[in-house]
DNA sequence: AAATTCACTGAATATATATTTAACGAATAA
DNA sequence: TTATTCGTTAAATATATATTCAGTGAATTT
């Protein structure tokens, strides 16, 4: 192995052992050792790869962005049909791939936890997933496949369902994940909706 | 006022101060003198009322561990009126006592979060709420009021959307909360349950 | 092979934070 | 009124943590 994939390596290893230990402790709490222990090597070195702990949560911020293009960009049949196939997809990536749900609670964080520098928080508030959900469910509203109420209410309450369902598997993967269907039927009209 | 009352409404202050930071930065990252501050007094002072902020992170404990016995100890007619009656509950008590909201997502952060002191964690898991529910969630089943499927896991998928509504409630009270009802259809039976 | 680069460590430094302490004055008790 | 308690603060201390630095040896280049 050549230096630069061996700078790559490490560089991830630590990423790695960031995100983990923000999640588990929060930004704030863990501890430059914490992370330089649990990837293995010196506190020095850590600074080699990343000038300050501020620039490692910049770096790891910027790879949670690219993240949350993906899920949301797709074909779907109908509003309705959207959240199943997001439901879904969310719950099988968190159980196989631990990351994703790592991710998702680390953005949450990002977002909510204060001392956070404003320059972060910012970012992360631009892609709010909360606003672009909203306006699929007026419209599915409007088709009958989405229950009443306030579409703003309606979006929120799932993706904090979400975002619940995420945290605790983060930090209890041995409790089973729900069913995406039963997620969605937090948004589901009654009548024409049903499966 | 007498010295007495003074004292119990300094500690008061405190308390509720910490609270508030402990949701919104975490306990670790909370400084003695940010709650301090918040609570208009000296960091010296803050000592005179508790003796370490371990301990003030105790009390905080104790307070919450009695607020999670009430709500649950209640007449309900069957199991899906106990959820429809609980979340209705703690929804509107959300919203009128923002104090409920913030104890949720700081007993949740005691029982999850690394770097909590053992002791405290311990207390905490004692009362676990989603192995409470399970029992009440086979009880609905039988009887086809609650829909099928790993009762752990229905009764994990309820409480993590109640906690991440909690959690963001407690960041962004301006986002408006969902209707009891939406919740409870996630582990509503289809046929019989509907309302 | 010699020179140079660079990953790496452990100790040094600087800063931040929890906790202690000495001192002051107002409330209370004598 | 005098003595004592105690709420209060600001400074002092101790400890923890982020960051820097000097030095070492292995990899790479010349």
């Amino acid at each position: 192995m050549n230096r630069k994939e061996q700078k790559e390596q490490r560089k991830n290893q630590i990423i790695a052992a960031a995100l983990d230990l923000f999640v588990k402790k929060g930004y704030m709490a863990t501890k430059i050792s914490d992370i330089a222990k649990a990837a293995n090597m010196s506190d020095g070195l850590l600074f080699h790869y990343f000038e300050s702990k501020e620039k490692l949560l910049e770096e790891l911020t910027n790879i949670g962005l690219q993240g949350t293009q993906m899920p949301l960009q797709m074909e779907y049949l109908d509003e309705l049909n959207f959240f199943e196939v997001v439901t879904a997809q969310l719950i099988t990536f968190m159980q196989e791939q631990p990351i994703t749900a790592k991710m998702f609670v680390f953005m949450a964080q990002m977002q909510r936890t204060e001392g956070i520098p404003d320059r972060i928080k910012q970012v992360v508030l631009s892609v709010s997933t909360i606003e672009k959900t909203v306006e699929i469910i007026k419209n599915g509203q409007e088709r009958g496949l989405i229950r009443n109420g306030d579409p703003m209410a309606l979006s929120n309450a799932y993706w904090c369902s979400i975002q619940g369902i995420a945290e605790q598997f983060t930090m209890h993967p041995e409790i089973p994940l729900p069913e995406a269907e039963w997620i969605v039927d937090i948004i589901r009209a009654k009548s024409k909706g049903a499966i």
